[in-house]
DNA sequence: CGTGTCGTTGAGCTCAGTCAATAAAAGTGG
DNA sequence: CCACTTTTATTGACTGAGCTCAACGACACG
C-alpha cells in the first residue's frame, strides 16, 4: 500500500523495477529548473507506471501516488527471458509502448495548440475511458483523487484557471461535481471540445509472432 | 527523393510500413478539428519516422517531407520475423520507442511549463544535438529547413511569436542567423534556458538479451 | 480549536495571440 | 535575365486568455 503523496519513485533513483497499478492513481512528474512541475502522464488501475524508465539506470521521472494505492513490482532483469522466449510479449510491449507515445503526442496537441477549457475536458474525458477500459465502474461518477494544483499541472495551466474551467464546464452542462466525485453529463459534448481520439480503436496486432508454446 | 512540402504519409492512410530517414528532414503532425496543427516530433537523418503507427492499421499522424529528404522504406511484416529470430533487436527497438517517450515527455514539459522564449531554445538545442548524434557537421551552423510557421506549430506558438523569440535569442547573443542559417553561439546557455536534458546519457542496455548468432 | 490544505472568487497584469502592413526571398513562366 | 506571383520573414499596434496576487471559506486532522 502506498499512501497518498507518496513518492513511489524519485527522479534519479534506480530503476531495476516497474509497476502495475493494482488499485488507487498514481502520476509521473518531472521539475523544471525554475520549480515548475510538469505531470506527464496518470497511471490508473490495470496499467504499467515506470515502465518508461526502463532503457535507464536512472529514473527520468518521478512517480507519485495521487491516492492510496497498491502497486505490483515487477524487476526489469525478468524481461529478457520474456524477450528470449515469447517474442509476442515483446512486441506486445513495444506496441503498448507505442499506443503510449501516440496517446502523449495527443496531450501534447492538446497543451500546446488548445484553449484551457479544452484542456480540462481532455484530461476528464481521457481518464473516464481508460477508467471504464480498466472496467472501473464510472457511471456513478469518478472520484477523481486530483487536487486542482495537480490538474494544473498535467494541462500546463495554474489551479486558480483550473477552477475557472471546471466551474464553467459545470455551467455548460458537461459536468457536475458534488463532495469530491466527478459526474459527466455530456461525454460526447465533452469529448467533442475536448479533441478527444479514440486510440484503443483501430489497433492492427496482425503483423506479431505467434504465442510461443 | 520525397520533395519539401509533400505528404509522405497522410493521417488514415495505410500503415504496412515505415521509415528511416537517409538525408533530409521530415516531420510528424496531426490537424486538430479547428484547423490548428501540432507538430509533434521531428525526423532527422538516421531517425526512424512513421514506426509509432505500427500498432494501427491506419497512420494516427500525417508525415510531411520539412525538406527534400530520401527515405527508406521497411514494411512492417519485416518485423516479426526480427522478433523471433533476434530478441535483441525487438529489445532494443523498445528501448528506442522509450527515448521516443522520455524525449515526447521532456517537450510536453516544454510546452506546458515554459516560457516562449525557452520553447524555441529547446527546439534548436534538441535538433542540434541530434544533428550531432547523427554525424551532420553543425559547426558551421546549420540549415534550418523550417519555416517559422513550423516552428510554432512544433512549440506552440504562433510564427509571428516565433520570430519574435528568434530575434530576441539573436540579441541575447544566443544564436546567429544569415541567409537561413543558423549557428549556435552560446549553447550552454541556450541549453540552460531550454531545460535541456539529454536522454541519450545514462543509458543501461545491461537487462536486454544477447545477440543471437 | 488551531493549523494546514484545498477550493473559490475578484482585481489587475502580462505574455502571447491577432490583425495588418511591408519587406525580403523564392519560385515561375516568358 | 526579367516581370510577376507566392511564400516567408519582420515589425508595430492592439487585444485577450490565462497568470499573479490576495482574500476568504470549507473541510480534515491532530
Amino acid at each position: 500500500m502506498v499512501l497518498r503523496g507518496t513518492v513511489l519513485r524519485a527522479e534519479h533513483s534506480g530503476t531495476r523495477e516497474f509497476y502495475i497499478v493494482r488499485r488507487g492513481w498514481l502520476y509521473s512528474s518531472m521539475l523544471l529548473f525554475d520549480g515548475n512541475r510538469q505531470i506527464l502522464s496518470m497511471h490508473l488501475p490495470g496499467e504499467f507506471a515506470g515502465e518508461v524508465g526502463l532503457p535507464w539506470d536512472k529514473a527520468p521521472f518521478t512517480i507519485t501516488a495521487a491516492s492510496d494505492t497498491v502497486v505490483c513490482v515487477i524487476d526489469k532483469g525478468a524481461l529478457r527471458g520474456l524477450f528470449e522466449r515469447q517474442p509476442r510479449i515483446g512486441a506486445l510491449l513495444l506496441t503498448l509502448a507505442q499506443i503510449e507515445r501516440v496517446t502523449l503526442a495527443d496531450r501534447l496537441a492538446s497543451i500546446g495548440r488548445t484553449s484551457a477549457k479544452s484542456r480540462v475536458a481532455a484530461l476528464i474525458v481521457d481518464v473516464l475511458r481508460r477508467l471504464r477500459a480498466g472496467g472501473e465502474a464510472a457511471d456513478g461518477g469518478i472520484a477523481l483523487p486530483l487536487t486542482q494544483e495537480e490538474i494544473g499541472d498535467a494541462t500546463g495551466l495554474t489551479a486558480v484557471h483550473v477552477n475557472r474551467m471546471m466551474r464553467q464546464l459545470g455551467e455548460d452542462g458537461l459536468i457536475a461535481r458534488s463532495n469530491g466525485r466527478l459526474r459527466v453529463i455530456d461525454e460526447a459534448r465533452l469529448a467533442g471540445i475536448a479533441n478527444h481520439i479514440d486510440r484503443y480503436a483501430g489497433l492492427d496486432l496482425g503483423w506479431l509472432p505467434p504465442a510461443a508454446r
